[in-house]
DNA sequence: AAGAAACTCAACCGCACTATC
DNA sequence: TGATAGTGCGGTTGAGTTTCT
């Protein structure tokens, strides 16, 4: 497929910040008309903006089920827990934060948390011989994610069929439509997160890392062995939990950007949660 | 009080994927 | 079947704001 041409490339299409006229132009149109085409939508809107900018600008601000503020304690957990498994999937994060969009929490997760975790030891180390090997685990459990979701997607996932329904962009179900796929209220992500794979996964995080800093200390390093064992079985910890997550619980359904991972978070329990951390 | 540094987040860019012709 | 259009997504940028010195 050959490169396309930018889509904003026209010369005198605006960019840059929108004022409050070019949102209240597109908010009416879109209200009276639906978005349609969004390559034609400025045209018709009368807005001297490229399809894409008006996407966006729709999509990422001015839709109206979009929730506004700070980020709660409950959509934190949920950001980092999805995270942690799904990667940078920004889209399939924000299809279980009813009212959040993906660009929200990407930013969210840069600015706040990746610095929190950090902080705690569980994000990626500082350079060095054993970050790479810490980041390693990561990554191949990620990948390993994401390999599961490629196999059950072109081994058809029947069971995934008879659940997904629609199977509506990730951005469609993070637009508020309704997810049948979850009218059965399995709060399945935290029967994962409460058991004893995921108790035992918790525990095994937050220590290791900090033994594995100490490990390559000048002076601590005679346990550096017992340190390695810890993070092997970390990483088996870790394993074990995708693949419950995978096999028991079926959580990794379908085609990524198909269907929906976990039920959307408004059918979480939040006492479960609260007792999750 | 002022300048520098750090932070935040809306918006842009470019690639990838699907649909259509 | 290949080319093209349309759209979605993740990564990055940079202007505005806040905090620090």
């Amino acid at each position: 497929m050959g490169r396309r041409a930018p889509c904003c490339d026209k010369k005198g299409l605006k960019k840059g910040p929108w004022t409050p006229e070019e949102d209240k132009q597109l908010v009416d149109f879109i209200q009276a008309n639906g978005h349609g085409s969004w390559r034609l939508l400025p045209k018709l809107a009368g807005l001297n903006r490229c399809g894409k900018s008006c996407r966006l600008r729709w999509t990422n601000y001015l839709r109206p089920d979009i929730k506004r503020g700070p980020f709660t304690a409950e959509e934190q957990k949920s950001i980092i827990q999805l995270h942690a498994i799904v990667g940078n999937k920004w889209s399939m994060i924000a299809a279980q934060l009813p009212g959040r969009t993906d660009n929200e929490i990407k930013n969210y997760w840069n600015t706040h948390l990746k610095k929190q975790l950090r902080r705690m030891g569980l994000d990626e180390p500082p350079p060095g011989p054993t970050a790479a090997r810490h980041m390693a685990q990561w990554e191949t459990a990620r990948l390993e994610a994401e390999a599961r979701l490629s196999l059950l997607s072109s081994s058809g996932a029947a069971a995934t069929a008879t659940t997904s329904g629609s199977a509506s962009s990730s951005s469609t179900a993070a637009a508020g439509a309704p997810m049948a796929e979850h009218a059965k209220p399995a709060d399945v992500f935290l029967r994962l997160w409460n058991s004893d794979i995921g108790s035992s996964f918790r525990k095994a995080a937050a220590p290791v890392s900090v033994k594995e800093e100490e490990a390559v200390l000048p002076g601590a390093g005679d346990d550096s062995s017992a340190a390695s064992n810890e993070m092997d079985a970390a990483a088996a910890e870790y394993q074990m939990f995708l693949d419950f997550a995978g096999e028991e619980l079926g959580l990794f359904h379908g085609r990524h950007g198909g269907y929906s991972l976990f039920p959307p978070l408004d059918v979480l329990s939040e006492a479960s949660l609260d007792t999750a951390f």
